[in-house]
DNA sequence: ACCGTAACCCTAACGGTTAGGATTTCACAA
DNA sequence: TTGTGAAATCCTAACCGTTAGGGTTACGGT
């Protein structure tokens, strides 16, 4: 018999330090990034919509049911690090120095959120989303969902001497920033630019 | 045999005054409008999502191919009036007075059409949009197309004194401010504030 | 050693959407 | 008038993403 880990889990709580996850999570966060992966290389390989969830639970070896237990659904496959971006956004927005003003804060952070999406090794993945209506359509939803989520800090942050509804403009008018970046031919460029006009608008705002 | 009007159509073509569109078209038409009107009550009576495309295609006594020949899908027989709003947008550019400033201009529009949006009687429709995540997310992807045709009407004027990229941004300000005023709590007031906040961003644009 | 349950599986369905191909109805002109 | 091509419509049968229902396995805590 080989079992030579019977038993020994669980020695702290999640949060502590010194917590290992036991055998369970280890499974699940390996099936889950086994799915992302395999479905990721098959979009690529033969193209988003040619590619079917029955084909990526096939060839990761899962039910079906499976994959959706651990994605919303088809383009969360692809999107896997959401909610990583809406976190960078917000806490750029709650965790900025003490007298840092709001703008220039955001603006490093998407600066740094375009670099990464236009990064060496992700054009393949980039001209992928653009080449698919769906995936389009989606990535923008998201972009709404975290100019909510952006809105919301703002709103919540007693520094800022702006309404709610200024607020909400602003943290999509970043939104619209970032997108407006990722799809032109000099992202940093349109990034410099989009973000004067924010500034802009934010001043007139701050009255 | 009740035959009237037996073929005396076609006395004229498109465009040309005195055009009467003949009996296939007014058909056709009238086809349309008999889904679209029947879907609609439908999706009041029943809720959206409780009422199916064949149920809808079964009430208006059509086949459903017949339903998607005429809206691109089922989110599309709510929005039915779609292309209308994209021209009064574009048109806002392209027909205003020879020295009108742009910014004002689109404001206006955004104000009529803000004030259609929440117009006596509409509230039954408003409330059921805001009931169903899927009518939510197909209306903000429309304002997207909306906010690429303002963009491009932009674009090609050629008194705006801006780059294809500021005239992008502040298309899709222009959208963010149509679709916060449609949600606030206050319309207006919500166009007025959010519309000072564009007039800046352009002005800092045009340099 | 035992039990509750999380993760997973299978099957079958539902609802939006589309393809294929037949059928009717109209517009136009020979 | 009548013939013809095309447009509008129809029916059926699927495809695909997604979910419900209910069962099995294997882990975690006692």
């Amino acid at each position: 018999m080989i079992e030579s880990e019977q038993g020994r889990e669980q020695e702290g709580r999640e949060g502590e330090a010194g917590w290992q996850p036991g055998r369970r999570e280890r499974k699940k966060a390996a099936t889950r990034q086994k799915i992302a992966d395999t479905a990721l290389r098959l979009f690529l390989e033969h193209g988003y919509d040619a590619v079917g969830i029955r084909d990526v639970a096939a060839e990761a070896d899962v039910a079906v049911t499976t994959v959706f237990s651990h994605f919303a659904g088809k383009e969360a496959l692809v999107f896997e690090r959401d909610q990583d971006f809406e976190q960078r956004l917000t806490r750029a927005v709650t965790d900025r120095a003490p007298h840092e003003p709001l703008v220039p804060a955001l603006r490093r952070e998407v600066e740094a959120l375009v670099r990464h999406c236009t990064a060496e090794g992700t054009a393949p993945v980039r001209r992928m989303i653009e080449g698919s209506a769906a995936l389009r359509e989606y990535e923008e939803s998201m972009g709404l969902r975290h100019a909510e989520a952006l809105a919301a800090a703002m709103t919540a942050d007693p520094r800022l001497p702006a309404t709610a509804t200024a607020c909400r403009a602003t943290a999509r008018f970043v939104i619209d920033a970032y997108a407006l970046a990722c799809g032109a031919a000099d992202p940093q460029a349109a990034v410099d630019e989009v973000f004067r006009m924010i500034e802009a608008a934010w001043e007139a705002a701050a009255r």
